[in-house]
DNA sequence: CAGGATCCTTCGGGATACTG
DNA sequence: CAGTATCCCGAAGGATCCTG
């Protein structure tokens, strides 16, 4: 509601950046695993319940529901005796793709970096207390 | 722990994955927009958490701090009477910038079919239970 | 097979008050 | 100014059991 009283920089809000609602659509523990499993093409419900490890299937029903409310990912429901469902990406889903493999490419370049940066700030900062690390 | 007992695919794991290691790093709520309130340069404590609409001091420190360990930010304190603080992007931290930047493009460009999407989706499944849109 | 329903624990994060 | 310390709540997410 408070508009900008400092013309030097523009107000930073989470509504107005592009970044948060993308976030909002990626940013959940499991979404993106869901979506890497989908890149070639259509797999099945227990599939990646199997190839996705540490899944349950809550978070794999919760988060490919989302998903397809979002409109990235479609539902292909071949009613056989037991149901086989399909889950694939749509066209608005594979536009996804580029910048998170440019996310990950960043990750595999960079996080050995970030683990290094960790250890210093640790070592530099002695204080239990914190525990921040998961070794 | 389980090794891939299908060949057809390999396993998709939290651990191996790239992207959720940056997603550790960028996920949460204000980590993105601290960054973009440093990518014209140094700034101050509090002028960030006068730009950033709605961060409180906690947040705004919390935010800081982890990506200080994280190595891609630094703290440059000036020991002025009242201190002066001022906070920028590593040169780590700027590899950050490119990708991060394309998320926000994408959700620029593509998120209004997100939402109507989710219209389409609603409307379909009239489930008041569910009530997941945030007008 | 592909979920839905429930319960329960953890944690992100907001509000507020205090400090060097 | 730039934080730190507490309290507290709602949401995320795991475990378990049930079903068409």
């Amino acid at each position: 509601m408070k508009s900008s009283a400092n013309p030097k920089q523009p107000d930073i809000s989470v509504a107005e950046c592009g970044y948060s609602r993308v976030l909002e659509i990626i940013s959940n523990k499991w979404t993106a695993l869901v979506i890497y499993a989908m890149e070639n093409g259509s797999i099945r419900y227990g599939e990646m319940n199997r190839i996705i490890v540490g899944i349950s299937k809550k978070m794999l029903t919760q988060t490919v529901r989302k998903l397809e409310r979002d409109g990235v990912v479609q539902r292909h429901i071949t009613p056989t005796v037991p149901p086989a469902v399909e889950y694939s990406l749509t066209p608005l889903g594979e536009t996804l793709l580029q910048p998170m493999s440019e996310l990950r490419q960043w990750g595999r370049i960079h996080f050995s970096h970030v683990e290094t940066a960790r250890e210093n700030y640790d070592k530099t900062n002695k204080k239990d207390a914190q525990s921040k690390e998961r070794s």
